[in-house]
DNA sequence: TATTGTTATACTCTATAACTATA
DNA sequence: TATAGTTATAGAGTATAACAATA
């Protein structure tokens, strides 16, 4: 019988299948956050900002795994939508400590709400088990590939 | 005790999880096809043409998700490296049917049986078991993520 | 008319080098 | 000299409109 799919093969591929279901969520996020002006990369900045005030950008980009010349131009763009401020550390000159506005804090809030919505969507026909198995599946692969940065089993020096 | 992680509001979301494992995994699986002269998406289109021989670009574009105009530099660039053909299709001229050459499938076998190792490697620490859940688990959510396009439960005329 | 492949274009996300001002 | 933030730039990947050839 069978007729198998014209991508069965790669849907042997972790990667593969990742990348489906993730493109699938991003869109779904990236339209459920567009009505508060927000997109999947800047509500992440806004809610580890809110959740770390007076974070520094050299951190905040660590956390994100983001570069630090592509941050600028994200705060720059909650900056100006008054969801953010940048004010200087008084003990290193150089550096800004990043907050909330509290009109950063409400929309932050509320989209997080709608995000969640979103994410329950994305998960429906998965158990309560599964959707767990699935975040903790999530982190070992995340970690695995974390591990792999250094400990150079491809790359040689 | 505690000292959360910074990112820790976002690890709730499914899409956080999923984009820093995705990242990971497309990485990981660049750098393994990168000696091949290979990436995650040249990979994927070699790989479902030499499984669907004959195949057009419209389906092709289709099956993979890509929009056709950027297919076609794929292609391109996969028909410039000699391991693919475009055939105009006899009984449609303005169609072409797309073949692997022999370079073309001895390649994909190659570049398939790395990428295959690599993800073991991304998956260690995942029983068979919960390596067979997080497949179900990510194509459950891609169809979960298709059926809303149309639906419309956000998106109103 | 509609469809196949194509061109041109633009936008997002990402990545690197080099600059400035502080330290 | 080193670090924090910035500027400029380039590369992927993705998305849309419009065109030529063919149906």
């Amino acid at each position: 019988m069978g007729d198998s799919p014209a991508d069965s093969s790669l849907r042997a591929f972790m990667g593969y299948d990742m990348k489906r279901a993730f493109t699938a969520i991003q869109s779904d996020v990236n339209a459920t956050l567009q009505p508060f002006g927000l997109r999947m990369l800047t509500f992440s900045v806004l809610t580890v900002i809110r959740d770390n005030p007076g974070l520094r950008q050299s951190r905040l980009a660590e956390v994100l795994m983001i570069e630090r010349p592509n941050l600028v131009l994200i705060l720059d763009e909650l900056e100006g939508m008054d969801l953010v401020t940048r004010t200087r550390a008084r003990d290193d000159r150089r550096a800004y400590e990043l907050k909330v506005t509290l009109k950063g804090r409400r929309l932050c809030d509320r989209a997080g709400q709608a995000v969640a919505e979103h994410d329950a969507r994305m998960a429906r026909g998965l158990s309560a088990e599964e959707r767990a198995a699935l975040h903790r599946a999530l982190r070992q692969i995340e970690s695995n590939g974390r591990s792999s940065d250094d400990a150079g089993e491809i790359s040689r020096p």
